[in-house]
DNA sequence: TGTATCTTTGCAACTTAGTTGCAAAAGTTT
DNA sequence: AAACTTTTGCAACTAAGTTGCAAAGATACA
């Protein structure tokens, strides 16, 4: 299987995730939309800005941001700097649901930040009253490619 | 023993943790650290501007953090809207050593943040080639008071 | 205790991040 | 292809965070 027919792949997938949560297709949408899927780690803000062929409005991002968000298609993952970071959710994410469940790795080297889908959070026993809805796990350290 | 020797201690403890530290002895220091003293949840920089009965100008409460964390006096808790806080260090903390190994519970009702002391990070297993450095579990829910 | 020295503060001016309203442009439906 | 709906880009704004510098404050030392 040749570059392009995996081309014609991707293109169909962005296509697909667009229709399936009711998003009209449009450039903004599906070049974001294309970058989460080339890219296997996870995207700040400006990196979507920066790395998209054609620019759009920094609030075009925000709001294809914001969309995607709701629709859960994609997920936040928070870092100790205070930047947030953007992944992709696995196809068991629905609009409202996100159950992420997975542990988040940040390298402190090369800055990278990737879902570790097959690393879940471990459980996590609270005092009494304290009622968990949701557990974050951010590991920080050195990624495969700098140790 | 009267409200009035339990404020002598904990100006006590003030000045003992700023000479610990070698920091010279300021108002906006013995504030900011009493502000953290006095409170058993974490603290936004907002919170720290707005609630000094001094007023101290945002980059003086910028620096002060920041310094704080270098020594190791506060420690931040990353929180998935991207707000940073910031919570008191155990004693055990040292400069540029931070091991608060402990988890953090974020109140999705009430919004605050407090460190859960008594309940440890567990040990999260990696994917050959990850080495971790640390580890940060932040648990979102209802807490105490809200529940 | 006063003076010299070093540190911290506040101000101004700046960069970066994020939000809102609105008219124009693009997407969708028939 | 016309009518309708949604999205985009622009402008203008608020909030967050940084840097250089002169003045004020803290410390050390005679």
């Amino acid at each position: 299987m040749g570059f392009h027919s995996n081309f014609i792949i991707m293109e169909d997938q962005i296509l697909n995730i667009l229709r399936k949560n009711q998003l009209s297709i449009t450039d903004g949408r599906k070049s974001i939309l294309r970058l989460f899927l080339e890219s296997d780690n996870a995207l700040a803000h400006h990196d979507i800005e920066a790395r998209t062929q054609v620019k759009f409005d920094r609030v075009t991002v925000y709001r294809t941001l914001q969309i995607f968000m709701d629709k859960g298609i994609i997920h936040t993952i928070p870092t100790a700097d205070n930047s947030i970071k953007y992944a992709l959710c696995r196809d068991e994410c629905e609009q409202g649901h996100h159950h992420d469940d997975h542990v988040h790795f940040v390298c402190k080297k090369c800055g990278t930040t990737v879902c570790l889908e097959e690393v879940h959070v471990p459980a996590v026993k609270l005092p009494k009253g304290f009622k968990p809805q949701q557990v974050e796990v951010v590991v920080s350290g050195t990624c495969k490619e700098c140790s």
